[in-house]
Order: C-alpha cells, then structure tokens, then sequence
DNA sequence: CTTCGTTGACTACAGGTGTAATCACTCGGC
DNA sequence: GCCGAGTGATTACACCTGTAGTCAACGAAG
C-alpha cells in the first residue's frame, strides 16, 4: 500500500468524512489552517488518484472524489507502523509511555478497562 | 523539535541502544536489510547533526556520536502526533482499533489490565 | 456567438530524503 | 619522509512533498 504524506492525508480525511466531493468541494472542507489554495488541492487529488488511495467517477465535465481505501485499513497500517517501529510490535509499552507522560485521564484508564474486559468473553 | 526522518530514525536507534560510538561503529550497527553504504551514514549523522538530535565529542582525528534527544522524548512525541491526528487524541480508540485486528494477545490484555491497575493505586 | 468562470492537466520550484562518490587531511607504519 | 587507510566535509542527484501558476477546454449566461 503506498504511503500517504502528512498533507494528502487531510485531504484524505474530508473524503474520508463525505463522498464522493469535487475538487471544489474538498478545497472548502480542508481544515482552514492549512490556508491551501485550490491549486494545491487539486494537486494533492491528482497524488492521491496516481497513488491508488482515490478513485474518481466522472460528473459531466469534473470529477467526484471519494476513497477507495477504507480509513480503518489506513489508519490500523500506520498505527501498526509506529508500534512495530517504536514498541517492538508491543501494544503495552506504548501504554505505559502515554501514562507516564500524563496523557491517561482516570476516565480513559476506566474506558480502557472495560474495554478489555469486553475483550476477554 | 526537529522531525527525524524514518532512515534517520535507523541511526538514532543503534545510538541509543549504545553510545557513544564513532560513524564507522554505528555503520556497523545499522540492520543489515538496509545495506548502506559508510558513506550513507555518514550523510545521516551530518543532518543530525544539524538538526540538533546528535552530539558529537572529538576523539582525537574522529567524532564521537551520542543522542542529544532522548528516546522516550522522541517517542513520546511521534506517539502523540499519531494518536492525535488518526484518533483524536485519544487512546481508546487506538486500543480498539488494534483489538479488531487481533494484534492482541490474551496475554497482552492481561499485562495492559495490571499496568492500569496500578496506574490507579 | 462571445465571454467568463470552472475544471482537470501540466509545469514549476524549493526543501527534505535516500543513497552515495569524491576530496582533503592526517596518523600509523615503514 | 612517504604511503595507505580511515575520517569528516562537500557535492551530487533523483524522488517525494508542499505549494502553487498556467493553460486549454467546456459549459452557462447573455
């Protein structure tokens, strides 16, 4: 599966929200910040279609956008990435990290717990 | 903090497991899958370097190579940046998502239980 | 029909990255 | 004193990425 760049993943993330867009339609929902104009959307569409991540149907003489790869799919490569990477493939130490750094709230802990339990029957 | 590069990462890997160590010891270190070259190498620890992540002490005629960035600061922060951008900053639904796809173990589900067990106490 | 806005395609260009080669220097061995 | 191996510095170059500009075609409005 091809990589994804930091910036065509925003672009992947509205699709990923509504489809099919235009390319217009995609420049409007691209979070503000990002200040793009539509110039660089449509280049990022164009990387994206080249990439395989989106498929385009034709709508008279423009396009409509929308993913051909499943969020889930993208999202569980790259987190898989980065634990693979970072935690040896381990899941635990990854926790144990974000909980030292204070990023565990005493509700996420109760979330995860049950979560897990849920797991287990 | 500057970002570092997935090569780049390779590098900073084999000096944090040891350090400090000289261009020709970490090229050594380097997993073989990437056969780079000592040149290679080279060119990654300069842009280290210059990115403020490395030090270097002189030893006689050569340098000696050691983090100047910590692996759970760096680790922390790509953490982080991944689990805000794929899960809102949250962790549940990272755990979530990884239970889906069976990347975890009974046993992993026991160690992460008694790891939140006693982040309560 | 002419004009104008919209649209995709193509082109541009600087900065980062992977992957080196080459150069100049120097120290240890002869 | 000279030579070769090791060393950092400099340079190279293609591909990716962010960020557009431009162009040609086409369809709606007048």
């Amino acid at each position: 599966m091809e990589r994804i760049a930091e910036g065509e993943y925003a672009v992947m993330e509205v699709l990923w929200e509504e489809s099919p867009l235009t390319a217009a339609e995609v420049a409007e929902r691209v979070p503000a910040e990002r200040g793009w104009s539509l110039a660089t959307v449509k280049t990022m569409l164009s990387r994206l279609l080249a990439k395989g991540v989106l498929r385009h149907e034709e709508d008279g003489r423009r396009y409509l956008y929308r993913p051909a790869l499943a969020r889930e799919d993208y999202v569980a490569e790259e987190s898989g990435r980065l634990i693979d990477r970072m935690f040896g493939g381990r899941l635990t130490p990854l926790v144990a990290q974000l909980a030292a750094r204070d990023r565990l709230t005493p509700a996420d802990i109760e979330e995860i717990e049950a979560l897990l339990k849920a797991l287990k029957s």
